[in-house]
DNA sequence: ATTGTGTGAGACAAATTGCGACAATTGAAT
DNA sequence: ATTCAATTGTCGCAATTTGTCTCACACAAT
């Protein structure tokens, strides 16, 4: 479970000759940590495939000029980036899949930008040749910025804190589900490494431990929230950011 | 209905191994104003799961791999997230219900998916967990200035009061419907976590709580007034204003 | 007034959580 | 291998929160 991926941000070629998709995707996923290009058309996505890194391609085929199809058939064959294709038309998207032009998923318009991320990073995850970690993501909440990397959060004032690897994943966890009242068990899943049989409360210790060094009155907790007979909350705004 | 449209688009996440299933529904459930995502298998939902905020998954316990069993039972252990089951033959839903897996509804194969949509809302409204969560405006009321997201109240005059989580809920929900009667039924279903046998006065005590905290004379309640007979309902106006 | 039902307030027990203390474990340096 | 420090799991106990119960009282209808 501790694969130390590469610190490389995944970088995302967004194709499509509707400029505000372009660049409304393009900010979200900017937002969201990853870094984006855009290109209106088949020859500028080709122009750009070959001068920068390219790990993703998000790719509307209906498009005025050549094919979105047949740039798609063209990756398949000569690159291992991996593609999802974007249509405006369900119906389309099944003919589209009877062709086996080598996409590694499919979106359909109008779509939840949320949800194309989620397939974005799992489309990278299963490449090989993309090693894109959501792990490596620093984030911003309340005051504090969290670098997963380092096992720090630094606050807003300049001074750093250490975190324990443990604390580190807790974080992780809470900052994945922000406003969402996360179960003691669900926490000890995913946060320590139990033996069979783990004593129920070990997560309070870690929780307690945490609020120490993120809220600024630990016995006030303002982040950090107690559900009683539920479980643990982060109260704050999550946005992903550059490593500072 | 939930005249405060809730800032959060509900998102459900869709599992079934048959892509037509998937797309189709998906489809459907985005017509009707939804948020959606998929996954084709077991492993495939823990990773949305994990990534991103879902607040319904509509499961079909058909599934290769990882049983779609015991997904449900990990999520009914570890998560709030609710969850309805769909299976393609009836007999096998009779041996479904009795293994308790923690389902909140079933549906059978093929479906209507108005009935579908209809369930799932049913489901989330329910559902206290999901359809609180982000909740988080503040609003005014009488005196007071109600922050969700702290657990406290604020008086003019500057004095802060800390709520428990209860009757943080119960304020929540009584601002939703000012100078309308809700009945104890409404009330318990929304404000408590109630395991299968409630005691119908378990909310009384919460109001009187409630009371003695909002009320300058709680023995002569004029803001969380009694309606004999009916239920409780708040007598103030109600205004959502941004936090102090 | 009397009766029956619904409600308020306090008491109480059960469940849950915070926190300090400590032991077990890990990890790094010697 | 040994030592030492940091981390982490376990436990105990006090405090908090919640649900249930009891009893006195309020309300409506005889």
């Amino acid at each position: 479970m501790n694969r130390h991926h590469s610190p490389v941000i995944p970088h995302v070629l967004i194709v499509d000759d509707a400029p505000d998709i372009r660049s409304s995707l393009c900010q979200y996923l900017k937002k969201q940590g990853l870094h984006t290009s855009s290109a209106a058309d088949a020859a500028e996505a080709r122009q750009t495939l070959s001068e920068a890194h390219i790990d993703l391609v998000i790719l509307d085929i209906m498009m005025p000029g050549e094919d979105g199809l047949s740039l798609c058939r063209w990756m398949a064959a000569n690159t291992e980036i991996p593609v999802i294709l974007l249509t405006a038309m369900a119906a389309d998207m099944e003919r589209i899949i009877g062709l086996e032009v080598g996409a590694d998923d499919y979106v359909v318009k109008p779509f939840n930008p949320r949800e194309l991320l989620a397939r974005a990073r799992a489309v990278m995850r299963r490449h090989p040749a993309t090693a894109f970690t959501a792990e490596s993501r620093c984030r911003r909440f309340d005051k504090w910025i969290h670098n997963p990397k380092d096992q720090t959060i630094i606050h807003h004032n300049g001074s750093t804190v250490k975190l324990t690897s443990t604390e580190n994943r807790l974080l992780g966890v809470l900052l994945d589900h922000p406003y969402r009242v996360l179960k003691r068990s669900m926490l000890l899943d995913r946060v320590m490494r139990r033996e069979e049989k783990a004593y129920d409360r070990a997560i309070d210790n870690q929780v307690g431990r945490l609020r120490k060094k993120i809220e600024q009155d630990p016995s006030n907790p303002k982040i950090l929230v107690t559900e009683w007979g539920g479980g643990y909350k982060l109260m704050a705004e999550v946005e992903s950011t550059e490593a500072p």
